[in-house]
DNA sequence: CGGTATCCCTAACGATACTG
DNA sequence: CAGTATCGTTAGGGATACCG
């Protein structure tokens, strides 16, 4: 057994890991990723009416770097009116367990974590 | 059984669980917390060599959200010159697996996110 | 040593208008 | 419907100088 577990933390300049993080370390991809996870397939105004405060502008360079990443896979269907669905890549579904860890961990510790805010504060 | 495990997505505008992440979705609080998580204890100094890159006062900014959500805790020696000790406290210690766990998934998926953005560039 | 205080600049984001 | 294009704002962060 190794002294440490050490999941290898690169401290670089250009940190491999954090060129990858940063992508959805954003305001919304987080959020679009978890809703994906839970809807498997949705549209574009789909998307777009669930996330109440993000722009249309916002939401389609989110879905697009997320696409670039594989992440997120995109289907047009040629038709007028057009019609674009969005899903989770087998890349994006290993993902997401992780974020909803993140988000179970922030549920469970923010009372707590609210509360030391406050008390901070005095 | 219920349809779904459903982390329960709180798309509200005032979205309690974003309040929480956004403060080390930031550039550099997730870095400290990992490196505090293999080294136990770091005074100041310590941490800003290890993360070259790092301006002093970002250092101290993100030192001090992490304390103020009680996640590191923070220790003053009053000597000349002083000394400061920074370490996980057990809330910031419960959250720095699953920081580890997503730093694992970006380095088992770098190669082919950077290949997917290759291409899709074409 | 371990910070503040100040200034500045860029990238992220929002609002609005327009389009195939 | 599902976007682009353009503009303006603002918050994050860097550089530098100074302080207890």
């Amino acid at each position: 057994m190794e002294k440490s577990k050490s999941v290898k933390i690169d401290v670089d300049e250009n940190c491999p890991v954090r060129g990858i993080l940063d992508r959805f370390g954003d305001k919304w991809s987080t959020l679009i990723l978890l809703l994906l996870g839970e809807s498997s397939v949705l549209r574009f105004n789909e998307i777009y009416k669930m996330i109440p405060g993000i722009s249309q502008k916002m939401l389609t360079v989110s879905l697009k770097t997320l696409e670039e990443d594989g992440l997120v896979k995109r289907t047009v269907y040629p038709q007028i009116p057009p019609r674009v669905d969005y899903e989770l890549t087998p890349r994006g579904m290993s993902l997401l367990p992780h974020i909803q860890n993140l988000v179970k961990w922030a549920n469970e510790n923010r009372l707590n974590i609210l509360q030391s805010r406050e008390t901070h504060r005095l």
